[in-house]
DNA sequence: GGTCGTTTAGC
DNA sequence: AGGCTAAACGACCT
């Protein structure tokens, strides 16, 4: 703050500004995907946001109110007591919106027994004896009072927040014809519906100002009440005990007994990486741009802690060439010792050009096939020299086209981002730079054939490589780093070999399918419209409502949001309660249909040698799974005849002799049972008994033997259910049993396997006082919803919380194997490939000669990935298409 | 052309 | 009132 500048104390009612915003913004606009309302905080924030930078206060604070009762209620019960209920959507709001102050550092003052106008009264009467200029943002009229020479009201007017009319002295008198210290004795005659507070009959603002004007206070009109002629003078002399009342009660505290200092108000850096965590929870990403600019140009040295390099200059772009190139690259990275970021660029005919960098100098060096500057710059990339790459998995793929390779991946800003928030979709390059350095980087605008503003050197990307890189190194924990060192990045070739190599499709078989399934389906459709005596878009859910509910006059199905729900189970329940041809038939439509529709996919995505490409996400999950896309072959179907017959066009191409497949068996619940520690579940494992069989005996007290395929089935569904958190009504629904006897099972099997009901309820125990959970490879996973006064953000966090360690360690494990097998193969210089991977399971295409050599690798990397207290059973199969070589 | 909701494939 | 995904499609909006 500087000597000549007054200082500026914002004080706002947060209960009344959220709630003008709440009746202001509708809620269809403002609503996260988990069905969080946020239009109130929303609201309030773009407010807050538009006074930080149009008021520029120094100090500030938000009083909000502890609850409706205070000492005005206990005076007189009446007050406030014809409001309705405060909505639920409202309410549950409040605590966010505090979350989000926090998280900005803005002081929130709450007060048991006063109003949190009495609070700013008190802070406002503070500040002006202190030389503040003092601004009050508030919807209560009460605060007029307060305003004078030094104390601003800047009151919202009825569109909402996002206009606020200023009221100083002068707009006060002019608004409403007396001194603002004069407006409550206004108030106090006229009456205040909305407090409940009744004023003195037929008194209206007009014979209130008149008479306040003549008199100059209340008190001296009560005084001289019989001077007042007319009826109104009557009442006034029977009813001015109310007015007395009012006037007391819509009288400010501004003594109230606080324990902050208004110095301590003053305004203080946002903590980013807070207010990144709750925005992004509530999903205001432009509200997090708007605050982070602000936050940006107030820089100063506390900015500059929190971005740490926010002023660096971008250093000179230098173009070494031939010999030139490795010694800077020597000098630049001190002989490997640094790191250096690496950014590819790409022309219309691929490389093109590498951007390099280290802090302080940035090198941009062309790259044109066979020439001698690129060996020297291509030698130096295929080695070990660490190097910080944005994405690396991309650009590891798109060099290998041109015949290079990448080595010494030592660090992925987008990986790193990902870990440690992996909710968060991916970030590119700019978006990094501008969220965590708070700089632009300027991005060419495809559309646009001149570029307005020229896109900026690889090596000035490659820099903010660098520096974003700097900045999530400080922010991963060490075990966080771990995962991204041991696990993420020895990965990520072993991901993009497998993404470049493909695997063989049987194009022909695909293609006989899909004409056999265009055929049923037509077919099917065409008895399905004839039962119903029209055609009718079967893959429309909305028309199908109509024919099923209307024109059938169905019983309804489970409600969603946009009607009643069509899908299998509910059309299962239907065919039972109402048989109907046409619900068979259209089931059947969909099966194949969803089928021809799998397979159209594989089919544009089969290349010209035959093999199809996936695209494996590393930052694709939350848990720490890796997802497949374009196309996905993570969901290949496997459970139903027909669906096999895609699987099986899967197939080993030419040059190799068989397909091999290798999955964990129960991976999970081996993983849970190491985790718990429960020594029933331990026992299972290690006895050798069908795991189900085993448990079933366990929970419905027979033999082993004697366990039936109905009590098999139970405990499966049971176990399965567990790791995601299954409540006996799921389970009742699943299983189609009666909840009773669903809640008898859960208890039956929590009496025999105890330890793991405790190790769940630990799980979500800690993660609540963390606020994370941890794989056992210390893989981190964020959970703030778990403290939520939203019971259904609560409980959906606590579900997903007691699921995470457990998927979690299972990737984590299938993870380390693949390292293991890829380094094996390696090592062994075998030619047989890893080409799939689908959570537990591996598909490895296998050379001739090699099958013995492969299994055992497998075999070894797989069981060998962790040491559990139950062992890693590893299923292995062969065969010449992907159908077969399961087992 | 983009986004949301529903449905269904896999683990 | 069951965890983690990708994708297609219809519906709706701009």
């Amino acid at each position: 703050m500087s000597d000549s500048e007054k200082p500026t104390l914002l004080l706002i009612d947060g209960h009344s500004l959220a709630f003008r915003a709440f009746y202001a913004l509708p809620v269809e606009s403002f609503t996260t995907r988990d069905g969080q309302h946020t239009n109130a905080i929303h609201g309030f924030l773009a407010m807050l946001i538009m006074l930080l930078q149009r008021e520029n206060p120094t100090h500030l604070a938000v009083a909000f109110d502890v609850s409706r009762a205070s000492f005005r209620t206990r005076e007189y019960e009446e007050y406030k007591a014809t409001r309705s209920a405060t909505p639920s959507e409202f309410v549950g709001q409040v605590p966010l919106l505090q979350e989000c102050l926090a998280a900005m550092n803005i002081t929130t003052i709450l007060k048991e027994d006063y109003e949190a106008d009495d609070v700013l009264a008190t802070l406002a009467t503070r500040g002006e004896a202190e030389g503040y200029e003092v601004l009050v943002v508030s919807g209560d009229r009460d605060s007029i009072q307060l305003v004078d020479d030094k104390v601003t009201l800047l009151y919202p007017n009825v569109r909402g927040v996002s206009e606020l009319k200023r009221y100083d002295r002068a707009a006060v008198v002019e608004r409403y014809g007396v001194e603002p210290h004069q407006y409550p004795e206004i108030a106090a005659l006229v009456g205040e519906s909305s407090d409940n507070l009744i004023g003195i009959d037929k008194v209206g603002e007009k014979t209130a100002v008149k008479w306040i004007t003549q008199y100059g206070s209340l008190e001296n009109l009560l005084e001289h009440a019989d001077e007042i002629k007319g009826v109104v003078g009557g009442y006034l002399r029977d009813q001015k005990d109310r007015a007395i009342r009012n006037r007391k009660l819509n009288r400010l505290v501004r003594d109230v007994p606080l324990d902050v200092e208004l110095a301590n108000l003053e305004k203080r850096p946002i903590d980013v990486e807070a207010v990144r965590a709750i925005f992004d929870r509530l999903q205001f990403r432009t509200l997090f741009e708007r605050l982070l600019k602000i936050h940006g140009e107030e820089s100063g040295e506390t900015v500059a802690a929190t971005l740490a390099t926010a002023a660096t200059p971008i250093p000179p772009v230098q173009t070494p060439t031939g010999a030139g190139i490795a010694e800077w690259i020597a000098k630049t990275s001190a002989h490997g010792q640094q790191p250096l970021g690496v950014r590819v660029e790409f022309g219309p005919n691929g490389v093109s050009g590498f951007g390099l960098a280290g802090l302080e100098d940035t090198a941009y060096v062309r790259w044109e096939q066979g020439s001698a500057d690129a060996a020297a710059l291509e030698q130096w990339l295929a080695s070990d020299a660490p190097k910080q790459v944005h994405d690396a998995k991309r650009q590891y793929k798109l060099l290998a086209g041109a015949g290079i390779e990448l080595g010494g991946i030592a660090f992925d800003p987008a990986m790193a981002a990902w870990l440690i928030r992996p909710g968060q979709k991916a970030e590119d390059l700019p978006t990094q730079v501008y969220s965590y350095l708070g700089e632009t980087l300027v991005q060419p605008d495809p559309n646009q054939l001149v570029p307005a503003t020229e896109a900026v050197s690889p090596a000035t990307e490659a820099w903010y490589v660098l520096r974003v890189s700097a900045y999530l190194a400080e922010r991963l924990e060490p075990g966080s780093r771990r995962v991204l060192d041991e696990i993420e990045l020895p990965l990520l070739p072993v991901l993009a070999r497998m993404e470049l190599d493909g695997i063989a499709v049987d194009a022909a078989g695909l293609a006989q399918q899909a004409s056999d399934l265009r055929a049923r389906a037509a077919e099917l459709a065409q008895k399905a419209y004839a039962e119903i005596g029209r055609e009718v878009n079967l893959g429309s859910p909305k028309q199908l409502q109509q024919v099923l509910f209307e024109e059938l006059g169905m019983p309804k199905t489970r409600a969603n949001k946009t009607g009643y729900s069509t899908d299998a189970a509910s059309l299962a329940d239907l065919q039972e309660q109402n048989p109907h041809p046409f619900l068979g038939l259209l089931l059947e439509h969909r099966d194949a249909t969803k089928l021809l529709q799998i397979i159209e996919t594989l089919q544009v995505a089969i290349d010209r040698v035959g093999r199809i490409h996936t695209t494996y996400d590393q930052t694709g999950s939350s848990t720490g799974r890796i997802s497949s896309n374009d196309p996905n072959l993570q969901n290949i179907p496997i459970k139903t005849e027909v669906g096999r017959r895609i699987r099986s066009t899967f197939r080993h191409d030419e040059g190799y002799e068989t397909l091999l497949t290798a999955d964990y068996s129960q991976i999970e619940m081996r993983i849970m049972a190491h985790l718990s520690g429960d020594a029933g579940l331990i026992e299972a494992f290690n006895s050798g008994e069908d795991l189900h069989r085993f448990v079933g005996a366990r929970v419905f007290g027979v033999a082993p033997e004697d366990v039936t395929p109905t009590m098999r089935t139970k405990v499966k569904a049971m176990s399965y259910g567990l790791a995601y958190g299954l409540s006996a009504f799921g389970l009742s629904k699943q299983l189609r049993i009666e909840t009773s006897e669903a809640k008898e099972l859960m208890a039956e099997y929590f009496a025999r396997f105890g330890a793991v009901r405790d190790y769940l309820r630990s799980v979500v125990e800690q993660a609540r006082v963390d606020g994370y959970t941890t794989t056992m490879f210390g893989r981190r996973r964020p959970f703030p919803d778990l403290t939520s006064n939203n019971r259904v953000l609560r409980e959906n966090a606590e579900r997903a919380a007691l699921n995470s360690p457990i998927q979690g360690t299972a990737a984590d494990i299938m993870k380390r194997a693949m390292i293991a097998v890829a380094a094996d193969l390696r090592e062994q210089d075998l030619r047989s490939r890893l080409l799939l991977q689908v959570h537990d399971e591996l598909v490895l295409e296998v050379a001739p000669g090699e099958l013995e050599a492969l299994t055992g690798i497998v075999r070894s990397g797989m069981g060998g990935a962790a040491e559990l207290s139950v062992p890693l059973d590893v299923q292995i199969g062969t065969g010449p298409n992907w159908d077969a070589a399961a087992h």
